[in-house]
DNA sequence: GCATGCCACGATTAATGG
DNA sequence: CCATTAATCGTGGCATGC
């Protein structure tokens, strides 16, 4: 279990000067901001160095690197010598990092753009570099690789090469082909977070990751967040827990000294979700995209942006309230954490959860996907969204009647969420209602699609 | 020059024990 | 409730091979 007030004060510690690089190695002079930092460099540096054996913790630790640790001596051991000085030529346009080689920058443009690319064919989790999946393969799936889990044939990927990846980079996605005249970014990110959208649930209880329902929607989840964030619309609200709440400013978001996001992206997101009307929205990426503002990327390109590719390649037969309907928003990124009214993982559903069934709807969803512009064969992530008109007209009903699975026992997993779920678990009623009118379209759809 | 992959490190989160 | 630990991921540096 997680304790917030607890992660607060540890995180005001370990922001602190004073205690920061307190752990001090002896034998080479580094120093480590964690303790963590401190006993990897340990085992990996000075436990073979010595001769010694491995201590049989270091043993596994060390495998998991991939053997004991052979690398020359870092160049700061050169720093006396006639080395010249490397400099940092190559510079992010979007964030002011600079970086040894143009190579490093455009890695580092994963960070602005989200785009996570490489997919975990053992559990659908997404990373946006390929050795993160190769190194998440090994350590996570290690033990598992004749276990591949059932919803492996329902990722819309290539076959992976290697029988340990799946690329989704430049994989021609079913909706790319129908958005033709869509610029290519907001599609490859539209797509990304459908990919987050699928519940990951560990194939195996005990192996995989722990956190795999929420991992890949945090990036997404930024970038809405981000872009709606901008909006003055949203200045009245106070977040649930904002421990790090900071200013949003592209250069906020990347400490220098962090590699990760805030958590104040993911609540602003979802005070985001839950206060945005959907055509105001849509008024705004409108707006957006027509100026060609070179903002538009800084404030989430692609999913912005996708929100409105997904109407403009609806059907003419949308109706208003459709268009009203949140249903059109990008909600991947949510999918990964909210509770929905998805039936709670468990072994009957096998590995894989939601993706474990992509079988044409028998309902009256079976005939949206041509509303949709969609190819009614088109397999993957984008079928969970396609029957959402048939959900629509249930309208401002929709709002007093409350799914029934959104209480009570239902919420099984919560047990298990991060605390930024859980906050959002314990915003006010209203605006869990409110959440739930604009995501019960889809959880419905969700639900038509399991069982 | 580029792509690939390994590694170190920081950060985050869940699990565990006192 | 709190502190600790382990596991994992994100990011940047850099070696290697083409």
């Amino acid at each position: 279990m997680f304790h917030h007030q607890n992660h607060l004060k540890r995180q005001l510690q370990e922001t602190q000067p004073a205690s920061r690089q307190r752990f001090h190695c002896q034998e080479c002079g580094k120093q480590y901001n964690t303790q963590l930092g401190y006993r990897r460099h340990l085992v990996a540096a000075h436990t073979a160095a010595t001769g010694q054996p491995c201590p049989e913790g270091a043993v596994s630790l060390l495998e998991q690197f991939g053997g004991h640790i052979d690398r020359p001596p870092p160049l700061e051991s050169n720093t006396n010598t006639t080395v010249p000085v490397r400099e940092r030529k190559y510079s992010c346009e979007r964030c002011d990092r600079r970086f040894y080689t143009r190579k490093d920058v455009r890695r580092h443009s994963v960070v602005h753009t989200g785009r996570r690319d490489f997919l975990c064919p053992q559990c659908a989790q997404r990373f946006g570099r390929r050795d993160h999946l190769t190194r998440h393969l090994k350590k996570s799936h290690a033990q598992d690789s004749g276990l591949m889990s059932p919803c492996t044939p329902n990722i819309p990927v290539a076959t992976p090469t290697s029988a340990t990846q799946c690329l989704v980079k430049e994989e021609p996605s079913p909706v790319t082909s129908d958005m033709g005249s869509v610029s290519k970014e907001p599609v490859e990110t539209l797509s990304r977070d459908m990919y987050n959208s699928y519940p990951m649930a560990s194939p195996v209880p005990g192996m995989g990751h722990p956190r795999g329902l929420m991992q890949g929607s945090l990036p997404s989840s930024i970038c809405v967040g981000q872009h709606m964030s901008s909006h003055p619309h949203h200045h009245n609200l106070q977040p649930p827990v904002a421990p790090q709440q900071q200013p949003y400013s592209n250069m906020d978001r990347y400490q220098h000294s962090s590699t990760s996001y805030p958590r104040v992206d993911v609540d602003s997101f979802l005070l985001d979700l839950q206060s945005v009307p959907p055509p105001h929205m849509n008024a705004v990426n409108s707006s957006t995209s027509a100026s060609g503002s070179p903002q538009r990327e800084v404030l989430g390109e692609g999913v912005c942006a996708g929100i409105d590719t997904h109407l403009l390649c609806r059907s003419p037969a949308a109706t208003s309230a459709e268009l009203s309907c949140s249903t059109n928003m990008d909600l991947g990124p949510l999918l990964g954490f909210l509770p929905f009214s998805l039936p709670p993982f468990s072994t009957h559903m096998g590995m894989g959860g939601l993706v474990m069934s992509c079988q044409p709807a028998t309902n009256t969803t079976s005939s949206s996907s041509s509303s949709t512009g969609l190819p009614s064969q088109a397999p993957g992530p984008f079928t969970f969204f396609q029957p959402t008109q048939a959900h629509v007209s249930q309208g401002p009903s929709a709002h007093s009647q409350l799914p029934q699975p959104y209480s009570g026992p239902a919420m099984s997993m919560s047990s298990s969420l991060p605390h930024y779920y859980q906050a959002f678990q314990q915003e006010s009623t209203i605006n869990t209602v409110e959440a739930f009118r604009v995501l019960r379209p889809v959880s419905c759809l969700l639900q038509c699609h399991c069982y």
